[in-house]
Order: structure tokens, then sequence, then C-alpha cells
DNA sequence: ATGCCGCTATGATATATGTCATAATTGCCT
DNA sequence: AGGCAATTATGACATATATCATAGCGGCAT
């Protein structure tokens, strides 16, 4: 798994965290000094819910997904993850743990930082630390958001937010890769698969998307939004 | 609705938050010179969603409600709060707007920091910038946590989990007054009104707890335990 | 006390959604 | 190319849960 580091020095990196632009060269060098890098094939697992959270991690390249072990073995996809993104969940604050697993979706490549390295940074770096609290609180706001969504919408208005959540945030396209199957849809939307089938099937009868197995087409983004605001 | 302040200084305080004991006596002074109270009648609105977030504010006392208005006019109670808690929520950091609602259940009084105060000492003073990571981390793994039982779990495994949230965390006792209405219980657990009272019921007839529509007592914590982790 | 209003309670019914069984399709491996 | 395994698809059925209607109860204001 593990192979020798690609990248020279993070500080040239365009594909880490945006909160990095406010390293000083010096932090640069500590924290390129501490990093490793790893590749990962489709469906192996990056970050283990629940296992020591020792490391913060960033995707160079691919798509991973982000989901919680639920019980009775029932996962729910929380969103799916790329490039610039940290990866590390508020556990690491908390109890030192993962709170949520990470699975790669496409071939994976993944730079481990230290998390101790990155607490030394918060701590003397005031502007680092300034957006780090932002992107834990836009995380944190994303996930309130999405439970709102799961309690209150039903299973048609959340089906169409998940497809212009790919559609928009994802992939910034009307057409799209299906990346997940049925069944990872279902756990996304808090649905059983049969559902997500029946629904998307419905969905293409009323000429709202075309839909492949491992592809989507939106072909009217009114109708879906509307779907998904009325729940 | 505001009141003269009643607290002659923050540093010997011992109903604010926890994280304020990083302060030094400067930034307990700075702190003191911006802040204000105010106290609440049952129902009232201490913090309204959506509206810009200029204050953190801890209760002095009192218990509150902290609840996200959701689509037509539904609510999801969060949790309730008491003292020594910090109220603001994430979008402080993202939007400067709060991202839920507060209301009074008992009679609270309120302390108003202006949150560019609070900014400031997070930014000179690592130690509390540690602590107010800690604390949203905190929260997020909760809101995540509840995501996932509201989401997995049938009724009356979120009711059950519910009042032992009623007992563990906000009472310590097993015998405790009912704050909510039937209809809170609901926005709190996701269910309609109706379906409280019927499984309420039915926690009756089974000797599982004893319940009035103002008072609760678990008389048999096991079996609440084995309902609300079964689901 | 009286009456009123909101909350609690209960039963009947409707509906959304999950489960099960089974078939069709797809992709993949040799 | 053939065949296995996994995924997708579809219909019948089960069930959890919401909705509706209505009744009872309790506290509060006059």
């Amino acid at each position: 798994m593990y192979t020798d580091n690609k990248i020279i020095s993070c500080e040239f990196c365009s594909r880490c965290w945006s909160n990095f632009k406010t390293l000083s060269a010096e932090e640069f060098e500590l924290i390129n000094k501490n990093r490793y890098e790893a590749s990962f094939k489709p469906s192996e697992i990056i970050i283990k819910q629940g296992s020591p959270s020792s490391n913060a991690i960033f995707l160079l390249s691919g798509l991973a997904k982000v989901y919680m072990e639920g019980y009775a073995g029932k996962n729910l996809i929380l969103n799916l993850a790329g490039p610039k993104t940290l990866l590390a969940g508020p556990g690491v604050h908390v109890n030192s743990r993962y709170c949520y697993s990470v699975a790669a979706i496409t071939h994976v490549q993944a730079c481990f930082i230290n998390f101790d390295i990155i607490r030394n940074v918060i701590s003397a770096n005031p502007g680092f630390a300034e957006g780090f609290i932002e992107d834990l609180s836009e995380k944190a706001l994303k996930i309130q958001q999405k439970m709102l969504n799961l309690t209150q919408k039903k299973m048609h208005g959340r089906l169409a937010e998940a497809l212009l959540y790919f559609s928009d945030s994802v992939f910034q396209s009307d057409e799209f890769e299906m990346v997940l199957s049925r069944q990872e849809l279902g756990e996304m939307t808090n649905m059983a698969k049969e559902s997500v089938v029946r629904i998307i099937g419905e969905f293409e009868n009323e000429n709202i998307i075309h839909a492949t197995p491992r592809s989507v087409r939106i072909l009217n983004r009114e109708k879906l939004l509307v779907i998904s605001e009325k729940g």
C-alpha cells in the first residue's frame, strides 16, 4: 500500500487543502517532512471508523465515499470526497478516533499527515486555526442540513437531492458517471435499494432524468429541483 | 428583555463555558466589558435560526430547546441546553447566521457576548482556540450520532433513547420532569405526536416507565437500554 | 364555579416504505 | 465464447408510521 512520495513539496502542491495557504515556509517544511503517500484501489478502505485517528488525510486524486457504519451492518453515506478536502472527522478532537469510514470509489492516491503536526500548527498559527474552525463548521452545518433532509423529506425528495448533489457538487455537469450502486445510493438517501430503482424508474418515465446503471443525465433540472424542495 | 448585568465578572462566574478557564485576566476583562444579560420567559425565542449570529450566548440559569426549523413548519429538536453550554452553532463561522433556533423552556437568564470578541480571543489564545475546536467537534459528533439514530432506529428505539437522554444527560435522575410536550417529544425523535403517546402507553403497560403528561419515572432501565440499542 | 382552549389519548384508516421472491441484465474471468 | 457472480429490475406483499376524527382531561382566566 505505501509508496514513496511523489510530490516534492506541499508548498507547491495544488491538490491539497485550501487552508494550507495560511502556512509559513517553515510550516510547509514541517508538514512536508511528516507526510506519506499511499494509493488505494477501488473499494479499499482508507479510513476505518473507530480506529485511532492519527492522521489527517487528503486525496491527491480519485474519489472516495465517506460513510458511517451504523446498526446491523447498515451504512449511511455522508458524502463523496475528492482532492482538496480534509478527511479526519470531528472524532479527532474528542476521543482521537475516526468517526466515519472512507472507502475508495475510483483509484485513489492519498497523502497522510500526522495529526500531532496539524495540532502544532493550529496552536502556532492563528490564521490556520481559524481556517480549521471554518472547515469544521462547514462540515457540521452540512451534516445538520443532511439530517433535516433525511428526516423531513420523502424518498422522492431525498433521491432528487442526491442526484443534484452529484450534478452540482461532485461533477459540475448535468451528465455524469453514476459511481455508486443502487444499494449505495440507498445508503446515501436512507432508502432500500429497491425503492431507489423504482423511483429512478419513475423519474425516467417522467422524462426528468435519463439513467443507466452507470450514468445519469439530468433532462429536467427544474422539475428535479421542485421535487427535491417539496420533499 | 434586556436587564442590567447581575454578575460582577466572568472570571468568578461558575455558570459559563468551561473553555473560559483558559482565559487570562485581561481576556476576562475584555469579555466582561462586552457582555450583556437578558432574561426570557418560557417559550420565548432566544436565538432565531437564520438571523445574523452576532453573539455567543450562554444560559446562566434555566433550560432551553435547540431546534432546527425545517420544511412546512416542521421542527427538529436537536437537544436541550442548560448553563455551561455555548450556544451559537457552526453557522457563525460559515455565513454568520444562526443555523438553529433556541427557545426558553423554563425561565431563562442568558449572557450575550459579542462574537467579534470571541474571535479575537481565538486568534490570540491558542489554548482557547483548541478548546473551541473541541467544543465544535463534540457537537458535530453528537449531531452525526443523532442522524444515525434518527435514520436507522425505529420509533421505539428513538423514543427510548430520548427518555435516556433526559435521564442521563439533562436531569441525572431516573425520575424527572417532562419539560417537553408530546408534540415536542415527537419533534425530537422524528415521529408524530400520536405515535409518541401510543408508545409511551406501551412502555407503561410493560412497566418500563411510569409517565404522566408532566413527569417520567424510569422503572426498568435495562429494558429501556435494550430497546434503545436494538432500534 | 364555569367555560374555554390546548394538550393528551385512542381507534380507524391511509400511505409510505421495507421485505421477499424471482427474473433480467451486466460485467468479468478463464 | 461461455458461465459465474453481482447488480439491476419488477411485482406481490408486509409493516411501520402518519393522518384523521373524535373524545377526554386539565389548567387557567374570568
